[in-house]
DNA sequence: ATAAAGTATGAAACGCGTTTCAGCGCAAGA
DNA sequence: TCTTGCGCTGAAACGCGTTTCATACTTTAT
């Protein structure tokens, strides 16, 4: 196949101007050119991107790093990434951790070692300080609130989120709240709790540890939230769940189980995913494929760090 | 941060020696080794991948193709890719096409570009022909049954499998029956609507054309088949959907329509998704799973081309 | 007519890790 | 004693596109 020497050769110019033909760059004799082109016809020559990006010590690869990627919640936030990215022509790498630190750890060694030019974290189980000591090699953009440590990054109020679904539940009347997350740590989580235990507080509830379900994520996991629910001696009346995944894996239990929705038990979801409104259940939309093209933009901004906050949305359907 | 030329003068080796040290190859002296070992670590050096790859002229990076990153359908199986890719330390770069032959031509660019080592195809639009050229540049998997035109390729012999629901379907009683489909061409429709003409043959039944849905994947499609079901002049009394989802779309839309599933209308899905067992969808069972874990260990076997099969395995649950 | 600006072209250096090959010293087998 | 052969090392070539800098010829502006 040859390299651009070989061209060079060929068409009898130096290397130089092959590569400038390459790349369109001006300042090249229409005969040239021409000659340029036949050889790279003749030799059926294609670029050696590897040789590029050494040269220019960049990929326009970018990483994104997501803990599951058969799930729709992280998939529609790489969608997003997905498209902004097409748009300038740059390639995906995705690194998938189910939550392990050394994957995370892998994600970092490979923007360090020049394979990415940069990462995008959806979520993370790795200290933010971990994270801090890569900023050098490339842009890092977080998908969480990570303002404290000074990071760019896109995010969705999850507190706020959160306050709103309990005063929603409240105002149709529910004191005995709650709800579901993904994992008992990280940002989002912690947002949800610290919610949770303020607003009961506020509304003079106490909140129960036994009404908090982690760990779920699908709708298997809404499934067991609906069996455990039914074994709790003293039963709350309303659920905040993780998703609509899950809330649409608990309310078809309940179904199955006889529980009445939203008569016995209300439910609120998060995404507003399709099967939300297939569902009727009352869901907070989370703008996912916006968030993950506005994450991909950050990655261009690229000299500031800037937080973007997402706009969420309570959708009242049929489950509260 | 210095390359592997300034560690070696560093440590008053050769390149050759830190290369040794950097890749744990034998033969180097404990006192050289160690010397390396604290020049790398004095000068914080960081291998540049690019350079590997350039030298080795590869880059355990693979490519997978796919229509739609947010379908369970194509992230199922990319999960399994990437369970197994994570195994032997490969990297995946996501191609995401939404069918445009455009994205598939540029996936097979950056196979001869050599920015990607192989591609996995799990649809695809563009002819396999096309693909052919491009052979001699990696190792191409498909998704589908590429036999004839001598593709590494795993598989589900959809003709069959469609064939197993339609036997299904008359030994509960139908006769009349619709099906749909993600597209009207690619490999799997015709695979569907062969079996489809061919089976209603042998039951002298006439195929129609108004019963063939396409251009359905998501749960909104199914919604809109229960919609246009209830329209037509002529009902089909059974239909095998395109997947889970469409399944699980056309099954509540149809409750909300207040169209009893199975009495009036028996649906079988694709897929097994969860939602399936969640909703009592009598279903075909695909392991995407199975099938991306397959595809990409067909990578490894680098000379030989050879054909997967995957199973499939019918569910009877209450829909049909 | 002369300085300034634009067009065109190529040599050489740069980015950097891997691998081949040659060579030397020393120990084991013939 | 002589031949293998293993252990260890490094010079140099290899993979290959980009970019800087110097050079020289045309035009255009003054």
């Amino acid at each position: 196949m040859g390299n651009i020497r070989d061209i060079a050769k060929l068409a009898k110019v130096s290397v130089t101007t092959v590569s400038r033909v390459l790349n369109n760059h001006p300042y090249v004799s229409a005969e040239k050119k021409e000659a340029v082109i036949k050889a790279i016809d003749d030799l059926n020559y294609h670029k050696n991107m590897n040789a590029v990006h050494l040269s220019k010590g960049k990929t326009n690869i970018i990483g994104v790093v997501l803990p599951f990627i058969n799930h729709p919640y992280f998939s529609s936030i790489l969608e997003g990434i997905a498209l902004e990215a097409q748009l300038q022509h740059y390639k995906i790498m995705i690194i998938q951790t189910n939550y392990k630190q050394e994957k995370e750890k892998e994600a970092l060694e490979l923007l360090r070692q020049k394979q990415l030019d940069a990462l995008i974290i959806t979520s993370r189980s790795l200290p933010l300080e971990n994270y801090s000591l890569f900023k050098e090699y490339g842009k890092i953009i977080m998908c969480m609130n990570a303002m404290d440590n000074d990071f760019s990054s896109v995010f969705i109020n999850h507190f706020e989120a959160f306050h709103i679904g309990l005063t929603h539940l409240t105002e149709s009347g529910h004191r005995k709240i709650g709800y579901a997350v993904g994992r008992r740590v990280g940002t989002n989580s912690h947002a949800r709790y610290i919610a949770y235990k303020e607003f009961l507080s506020q509304i003079e509830e106490k909140p129960r540890e036994e009404w908090i379900f982690s760990g779920c994520l699908t709708i298997e996991d809404g499934k067991r939230i609906a069996r455990e629910w039914n074994q709790l001696e003293e039963k709350p009346t309303a659920l905040i769940l993780t998703n609509d995944l899950v809330a649409a894996g608990c309310i078809l239990e309940c179904r199955k189980l006889g529980i009445s929705i939203p008569g016995e038990l209300a439910i609120i979801g998060f995404e507003n995913h399709e099967i939300s409104d297939l569902l009727d259940i009352t869901t907070i939309e989370l703008p996912l494929g916006l968030m993950g093209r506005n994450a991909f933009n950050q990655i261009l901004q690229s000299n500031k760090v800037q937080q973007i906050e997402i706009p969420y949305r309570l959708i009242k359907r049929k489950t509260v």
